[in-house]
DNA sequence: AGAAAAATGAACTGATACGTTCAGTTTAGA
DNA sequence: TCTAAACTGAACGTATCAGTTCATTTTTCT
């Protein structure tokens, strides 16, 4: 019973995960939900709460998904190119990914109304890579690799690069996201400029 | 007659313009902004073909009055600091407004469903900033103040420095919007950081 | 003042959706 | 095989909402 039970929650998440970021939450039924799972409605019910408590919960899911292809990234501080573009790869990586697109868009719409997901979604991505970046700015500087006086101003100002004009274009909808290409040179082009401005003479 | 016409499409507009922009598109019910206009609901399908039809033209609108914002900023080729600092500082204005930041968020969440308005609140705002500044680097680099290989790249990191992280978070309902001093201090630090990127000693 | 246009408000249609209920069926485990 | 839990499907109640209709009133312009 408990292996059912368990396959049956999965499906509705499933489905639910596949409604919710295609069409938002207020333009996915329930019953639709139920349909595409396939689960009866009074299962669906059984399961969670209401719309609300099924929301919230594939988007916690869908979070810890992204959290997770956030990879241990390499960093060595003799190299700083090779270290910041390894974190600015998988930063981009990540922000980029069409679930993280489709995940970003369906919060920031529904943000109103449910105000503590945003939060969540930003500490899922954004806030650890910023951590990451940080500390590794701080290693940079300690050890006089880079002149840093703001480890924090200078790691958003990085990560703003990154996530800048293009991602706002692919969360307007008028991007699909990055091509391999576009992702090495816009890497490459932030890392590039970042350690100049950073007094770094390669 | 005229006058009357003009004045109730006025109120229309404006109290869908409220509503819409607080509770996103299927959020707001037609009886809701008719009773906000105050306007009966015959006389609001009158006016507006339907929901649809309202919704654009509500946005439409926005979008023309946050273009109109975007006062015509001085850019002297002299000084790029000051130059750099003008159009960060207009760009900053315009996007973290909370009119632009409720503008962007609706937009974003109903995107599935009106794909062509992005592209719209696109070209209104960050791309005729993008452009100015685009031309504004060419000068620069004709005039061999500062050496800049591709000047679309390097536009596009300089407001991807202003637009990145926080006004993420403002999308993502973390944040009210940026105080003067926070703007003057963002606003700095990517300058100060783009210009030495291009070998620019001060 | 008088005719024509515009606006009102209230009722109505049709559709959708959330959530519930329940009698009957399937499944799981001892 | 038997029992208890889980599941089904379909109907139901209630609510909301887009959009329409229409008789009546208000406004506007000549």
């Amino acid at each position: 019973m408990n292996t059912v039970r368990f396959s049956k929650r999965e499906s509705i998440l499933l489905a639910a995960k596949r409604i919710f970021l295609l069409h938002g939450y207020a333009g996915a039924s329930m019953e639709a939900i139920a349909e595409a799972a396939p689960v009866s409605k009074a299962t669906l019910y059984s399961h969670f709460e209401g719309k609300q408590d099924l929301f919230a919960a594939v988007i916690s899911l869908q979070c810890e998904a992204l959290l997770d292809t956030l990879v241990r990234v390499q960093t060595e501080v003799r190299d700083p190119v090779a270290g910041l573009t390894a974190i600015g790869r998988a930063f981009v990586d990540l922000i980029y990914s069409e679930e993280a697109l489709t995940l970003y868009r369906v919060i920031i719409g529904e943000q109103q109304l449910f105000p503590e997901l945003g939060g969540r979604v930003y500490r899922t991505g954004p806030e650890p890579v910023l951590r990451k970046l940080s500390s590794y700015l701080e290693d940079l500087s300690v050890q006089r690799v880079l002149e840093i006086p703001d480890v924090g101003v200078s790691a958003r100002l990085f990560l703003g690069m990154l996530k800048g004009d293009e991602h706002f274009r692919c969360l307007l909808g008028q991007k699909e996201g990055l091509s391999e290409d576009e992702k090495i040179s816009l890497v490459g082009a932030a890392v590039d400029l970042f350690l100049r401005g950073h007094g770094y003479a390669e």
